[in-house]
DNA sequence: AGCACGCCGACT
DNA sequence: GTCGGCGTGCTC
């Protein structure tokens, strides 16, 4: 006869876990005792035993009945946390979808949404010291000071570090002066959450356009339903203006606004305008937030507390409980596409968010991207059109320089009409940005004696000459070397010579060809903090800067109204790439550069110097024609069965163990079942063949975009047992192909 | 992912 | 003789 065990009268509960397990819904099992037990609900998040570890876990389900008698589990128990921490059911879809999606295990998901472990223990109350004796109990002069400031506060009890600053006492101090029975600890109450006070009228005038604009989105916000906009308008028609409104309106109703922006951690302008419009800061989401800070804006955000949040891509899986609207802002920009750990797009699950959520999403950006684009002709989104320039010159003027015609001299990179134009800016006291959207000296170095190319030792990749730090760099794995006086290859001295120019050879021909002129670089080697682009921009406007020299960086939303001409070094970049949005980018990348030129009362000019002057990305920003330029783009895309009308993923494998992995690829190769609708391509060397010391294979999926391809992929892996020694990476609607 | 256990090289 | 490299295997 079996007694029921003492554990049977427990609920048995499923709990995801975060962290990545490889199950297939990544939960576990575990008890909870009956009063704990009445907290579990679905959300619920909870504090769960794993191996050695305490990890943050949700409820899933409660598991009727109890403990199954036949299997030798010994379920630990999962203490819930405060009945506050629950995710929504919304958010909980949410998560499930993302994993689901990008065939990640859902806990590696779960772990975004619970980044800061900090914030779901309680709050400590902040501690008060109050006088609990006479002062001239004290000991010495000090503590009796320090007793009679505290008798003069009305007895109300002071923190620490008030008290420091009315008495200079020490932390220490007050301790000791506890512990001798002088003062008392207290708790203070909590510091009441700053509530939104009645928000302040706007203190701008909208244009028609974007009055009707606003209006549209704000109905949209109210309506309380999914409908997904593109905010479609030229750099300066003020989309942000208009998508605030949004927020506005998410506001009014007591609702929270998201807002995903690249970069965020340069962008201290949008701070500003946000509280020009609302009259206080947007509360900030980046990587770069101190512990306290991210506590802070996750605990509210989960409060439902009326907020915006400004952040970057991770800022989507905060875990909102009362979203209103979302707002991607330059929504064509690649990095919302996370590389490494979960992929995933924020772009598009920003949509997904907003879609389960029930609110509406705004996809901000003056060059959309063109799976938007389609999505907007197709009905999907609503499209809206800013087409007038805010109170400025018009668009600025745009040429080519013809490199063949007008070749530049040997190991210099400027031609002659745009050193021309350069100096009859200066002459005029006019700014300059030139535009080389590549790091360092020089991109590729070559050995005179062996003809060598010197190449990283852990990828396939050239290394990158950094003269001013003396090194090598490699620019996919970090790898750094001090610049060699001999060939590695050859070994012969003195040899080894830069070819190709990044934007410090760049700024060294500048320095030659206008010592005058004074120069300011711009790219991630020098402007490493949010404050150093803030002194830089300071620089700029105050005057104290000629030329701009920079790389994509400086090409993303900074006004400089004193720049009248845009020199771009090398149009041609990223054109031959093989990359299928090389085209896009490039046209996004030159439109957006462009944009900086001109925007006061002056008309900016452009010029563009390449090789390949018919290039049809040029030959459309030279005619101002983007309709024409998406137009053949979609039909390039559109004939190729590529995204967005069809769809892509890649299979990377890789191993330290080249041979094995060859082997292995190839047998994997056939058995691949042959699914409608689907293409394999591969295996291949992937175009990093050889990254951080691994060999790595590619695999390319080309589907249909009706067919399923990611229970394609997971049955094609369910037949072939990967070997410990590969690792398989998959990568669903891949946006860059490295 | 963590964090163990586990089996082979250079050191107190 | 131990410290420590990272290969493989599990976590209710």
């Amino acid at each position: 006869m079996t007694l029921p065990s003492p554990e049977t009268a427990d609920t048995l509960i499923r709990v995801m876990l975060a962290t990545p397990l490889p199950h297939a819904d990544g939960a576990l099992t575990y008890r909870m005792d009956e009063q704990a037990a009445l907290l579990a609900e679905p959300g619920q998040l909870v504090s769960a035993p794993l191996g050695k570890r305490q990890v943050t876990g949700m409820v899933i389900d409660k598991t009727s009945g109890t403990a199954s008698e036949d299997k030798a589990i010994t379920y630990k128990t999962a203490i819930p946390y405060d009945a506050a921490l629950r995710l929504t059911v919304e958010m909980q879809k949410f998560l499930n979808w993302v994993a689901q999606w990008y065939m990640e295990p859902p806990g590696g998901v779960f772990k975004m949404a619970v980044s800061v472990p900090s914030a779901l223990t309680p709050e400590m109350l902040p501690t008060g010291y109050q006088c609990i004796a006479d002062p001239d109990q004290a000991s010495t002069p000090r503590r009796r000071n320090i007793l009679i400031a505290l008798s003069d506060m009305a007895m109300l009890p002071q923190t620490a570090a008030s008290i420091h600053a009315l008495t200079g006492a020490s932390a220490s101090t007050i301790k000791a002066m506890v512990a001798e029975g002088l003062l008392k600890e207290v708790p203070l109450a909590s510091p009441p959450s700053a509530s939104l006070s009645a928000l302040p009228d706007r203190q701008y005038p909208l244009t028609d356009e974007q009055a009707i604009a606003a209006d549209q989105l704000a109905a949209a916000v109210d309506a309380k339903a999914f409908k997904a906009f593109v905010l479609d308008g030229v750099t300066g028609s003020g989309k942000t203006e208009v998508y605030f409104e949004a927020v506005a309106a998410a506001l009014r109703a007591g609702r929270q606004a998201l807002i995903l922006l690249p970069e965020i951690a340069l962008s201290q302008a949008f701070e500003k305008r946000c509280l020009d419009r609302f009259g206080f800061r947007p509360r900030l989401w980046h990587s770069g937030l101190t512990d306290a800070r991210r506590r802070a804006v996750w605990r509210d955000a989960i409060k439902g507390e009326p907020m915006v949040v400004a952040g970057a891509r991770s800022a989507l899986f905060l875990p909102f409980s009362q979203l209103g609207v979302m707002v991607v802002d330059e929504e064509h920009d690649h990095s919302f596409r996370q590389q490494d750990g979960v992929r995933y797009h924020a772009r598009d699950m920003a949509v997904v968010r907003a879609k389960l959520s029930s609110v509406p999403v705004i996809l901000s950006s003056a060059t959309p991207s063109l799976e938007t684009l389609v999505n907007a002709e197709q009905g999907k989104y609503d499209h809206i059109r800013l087409t007038n320039r805010f109170g400025e010159a018009g668009m600025p003027e745009i040429s080519l320089v013809d490199l063949s015609k007008t070749p530049t001299e040997r190991r210099r990179w400027l031609a002659s009409p745009l050193v021309d134009a350069i100096k009859k800016a200066l002459a005029n006291q006019e700014q300059i940005l030139l535009f080389l959207n590549r790091r360092g000296y020089a991109p590729m170095s070559l050995c005179l004696s062996c003809r060598e190319r010197i190449v990283c030792p852990n990828c396939s990749a050239w290394l990158v000459t950094h003269k001013s730090a003396g090194q090598l760099r490699c620019h996919h794995c970090g790898h750094s070397s001090r610049f060699p006086e001999q060939c590695p290859s050859c070994g012969v001295e003195g040899m080894i010579m830069a070819c190709g120019p990044g934007v410090e050879r760049l700024a060294e021909e500048v320095a030659l060809r206008f010592p005058d002129a004074r120069q300011g670089l711009f790219s991630s080697d020098v402007i490493t903090s949010p404050v150093k682009a803030e002194a830089f921009f300071d620089a700029v406007h105050k005057g104290e800067i000629d030329i701009i020299i920079g790389t994509q960086m400086i090409a993303k939303g900074h006004h400089f109204p004193g720049l009248t001409l845009v020199g771009v070094v090398d149009a041609d970049l990223g054109l031959s790439g093989g990359d299928l949005r090389g085209g896009e980018l490039s046209w996004q990348l030159l439109t957006q550069v462009a944009g900086r030129a001109g925007r006061a009362e002056k008309l900016g000019r452009v010029m563009m110097q390449t090789a390949m002057p018919e290039a049809r990305v040029l030959q459309s920003l030279l005619k101002d024609d983007r309709a024409g330029f998406i137009a053949a783009e979609k039909a390039d895309r559109e004939a190729a069965h590529m995204p967005p009308f069809g769809r892509l993923a890649a299979v990377i494998l890789s191993s330290r163990d080249q041979e094995k992995l060859t082997a292995f690829t190839t047998q994997m190769a056939r058995q691949w079942p042959n699914y409608d609708g689907m293409t394999l391509l591969g295996p291949a060397p992937a175009p990093i063949r050889l990254l951080r010391g691994q060999h790595r294979v590619r695999f390319l999926i080309k589907a249909e975009r009706e067919v399923n391809l990611q229970r394609a992929i997971a049955q094609w892996l369910d037949r072939v047992k990967i070997p410990s020694i590969i690792t398989c990476q998959l990568d669903i609607d891949p946006v860059s192909f490295f």
